[in-house]
DNA sequence: TTCTATTAGTGTAGTTAATACACTAACCTG
DNA sequence: CAGGTTAGTGTATTAACTACACTAATAGAA
């Protein structure tokens, strides 16, 4: 396995798929493209890796940049290497995507600046490249990883609802879920426990306040 | 996100766990390297990726070329980029995992050249680079896979008992299973139909064969 | 102060899926 | 035809999931 030339080598890059929880809706992360191809249209965060950067880490790296925020939990989702999937040359993206608690965005709301947004999974532009698919395979992971890890837990503020955690579940999914059957559930998980404070919201039955025993631990379950 | 200079980018490669089962064993396919680094080890099957090549269809290729085969199910698996992993320089692998029926490698055994073996998963050499983690992330998705999909029957040959079929789960799972409800959940299924063929093997009673519905198809159960 | 609106919180019965477990059937060989 | 070997079958128990309706606590209005 002889290396090649370095005039034979394509161009790698990362893109996120950077998904909140925001006014009950499950929104992501968009970046305007300044440059041709493509120019104008919304795309995912990302950037090219460096000859000496790891994957990871570059894609940790612009995660922060477009967030400003550290520790946010990041997944390899996959790798994409359509031939035409960018017009200039080859290039191929590592996938990956993360998970923001929403409180910890609404600290920093500079981020809505020009060019960046967050958008409703619901109501998306037109994508860059192939990064509508990108979308698309990451919320079916998501989706997927709610029945059987504890990824949920990682879009939670450090106290909150069983309501809140419903909700989450809720929209992730796209459909209701019986409150007794889920609160049973959430309680055999053991991932989180009762705190002994309550949260006083409008003219009804204040909710009690929860907390995740390992908050940056994601497990995998049953 | 301007396109870098062609002297910034690294290398990619593909690299495939090639999985059979055969002697009551998972094996997988390795090859002797005959050039530095790791000269003499075995390794996962693999190569470079042209510019302008798809990366599926690069391992595809390889997988033909190592097995003599077409048709062979393969699906992406992860794709390692750790700085250091390969001592010249920055070598980036997206890895595969592919599934054989051994019936189909019975044929051609010719591939028990020089410098390509297959190995049981318990007995593995040295393994060059970080193939050995490929390896151990290929069998946990295996195993995984088993649960929630068909992708046991890619291990199947057109006709088969089902004792032949608990030995695949048990050999993935490393456990033995109950032969009473294995076979009931087999058919709760809805995967396999019997034949009306038996085969006969030994001084015992002979066994029902049975043939898969869909045989090229994978799908996500349950 | 009490009535209303609103969300929080709780338990049980029915159904379905998973498990544990032991004997008979069919064939070949000696 | 007896012994060895693998194929093939059913039932009872337990655990997990589903469906479902009322009471509790608060704020604000009447």
């Amino acid at each position: 396995m002889p290396l090649p030339t370095e005039s034979g080598r394509p161009v790698l890059t990362t893109n996120i798929v950077v998904f909140t929880l925001r006014d009950e809706q499950l929104k992501l992360l968009l970046i305007r493209r300044r440059n041709a191809p493509f120019e104008g249209c919304w795309s995912l965060p990302g950037g090219v890796v460096g000859t000496d950067e790891d994957v990871e880490a570059n894609a940790m790296r612009k995660l922060e940049d477009s967030t400003g925020l550290s520790g946010i939990y990041l997944e390899q989702l996959y790798t994409f290497s359509a031939p035409e999937r960018d017009p200039r040359e080859r290039v191929i993206s590592v996938a990956y995507y993360a998970l923001v608690a929403s409180k910890r965005l609404q600290l920093r709301t500079d981020a809505d600046s020009e060019g960046v947004g967050w958008f409703s999974l619901n109501e998306l532009p037109e994508l860059a490249f192939d990064h509508a698919q990108m979308v698309d395979t990451a919320h079916q992971r998501l989706a997927a990883k709610l029945d059987y890890s504890t990824i949920a837990f990682q879009f939670m503020p450090e106290l909150f609802t069983l309501s809140d955690l419903q909700n989450v579940f809720q929209i992730i999914l796209n459909r209701d879920l019986d409150k007794r059957n889920f609160r049973k559930r959430m309680r055999a998980m053991e991932q989180i426990r009762q705190t002994s404070q309550v949260q006083k919201t409008g003219s009804h039955r204040p909710a009690r306040l929860y907390r995740v025993n390992n908050p940056h631990e994601v497990r995998i379950i049953k």
